[in-house]
DNA sequence: TCAATTGCGTTATGCTATAACGTGTGCGAT
DNA sequence: ATCGCACACGTTATAGCATAACGCAATTGA
């Protein structure tokens, strides 16, 4: 249940997304990293898919972006529903764990016999420096 | 805060959304409404942004897809959290609102002093008759 | 050694969404 | 009445997101 060396590739994405502010799109990312050789949309997309398997990070489905994960240390698939908050005016991201929440939705699926496989759950709005 | 008049296009479109068996894409609605004169995207998204703003119809994020919602006669808009749960075999789509995981979230999100506008919620998995 | 697996690079393509322009229509204010 | 405005509409073009399909190279393990 640890994660796998990162090739190349893998980890240059990572490092990209662990040293932004910011969530970033797929091809965003490939600009940033045309300097290291990044020549199509693929090369980062098979990173990403990855990335994303072994829980280092996210997908933001509302914004098609991909964020680090916040605690790179845990394994993220553990824990269960993860929600964010997401601000509409810096871009930043807030990771979020709740147990209730999560039982909550969890009961819910098991009462309509419904085999949740992966969620979802995306607040958008704006954070507390950047609501005037 | 009753929903106007539709249009032309937003009645067509809102139609076929009813009349659909699971969600489908802006690009499928326009298929579905060449034959009623539509030729352009544009067409479909300018119906589909009316209908989401009337609250009649919902975006799914995770699947680039559109729904109509389940309970039309009352506004969705004042119903708070609404979540989806989404078949990925039959496509079916099984609408959701929960007090509970609402105000779990809202407490959360007012803690971080975030202000929230837009909320996704959806998983993925299998319907009952499709859990196999 | 051979086969299977995995990552990689490239080209091409498909799907999703919006920009920018112009037209027509209804409607209230002067 | 007509001017101005708001709004829906139609069209073309383009931007942004994601994957299909091909082939090559390195690794591993039977």
């Amino acid at each position: 249940m640890t994660t796998p060396t990162l090739t190349k590739n893998q980890s240059l994405v990572f490092d990209v997304l662990t040293k932004a502010e910011a969530p970033l799109s797929a091809y965003t990312i490939l600009d940033k990293l045309r300097d290291h050789g990044f020549r199509a949309p693929l090369q980062v997309y098979r990173a990403l898919d990855k990335l994303l398997e072994y829980g280092v990070v996210h997908r933001l489905e509302s914004i098609n972006s991909f964020v680090a994960c916040a605690h790179p240390d845990e394994n993220c698939h553990s824990h269960g529903l993860v929600a964010f908050a997401i601000c509409e005016s810096c871009g930043q991201v807030i990771e979020f764990h709740d147990h209730e929440v999560d039982h909550r939705l969890m009961d819910w699926l098991k009462s309509q016999k419904f085999k949740a496989e992966k969620s979802t759950i995306e607040i958008r709005g704006h954070c507390a420096s950047c609501a005037a």
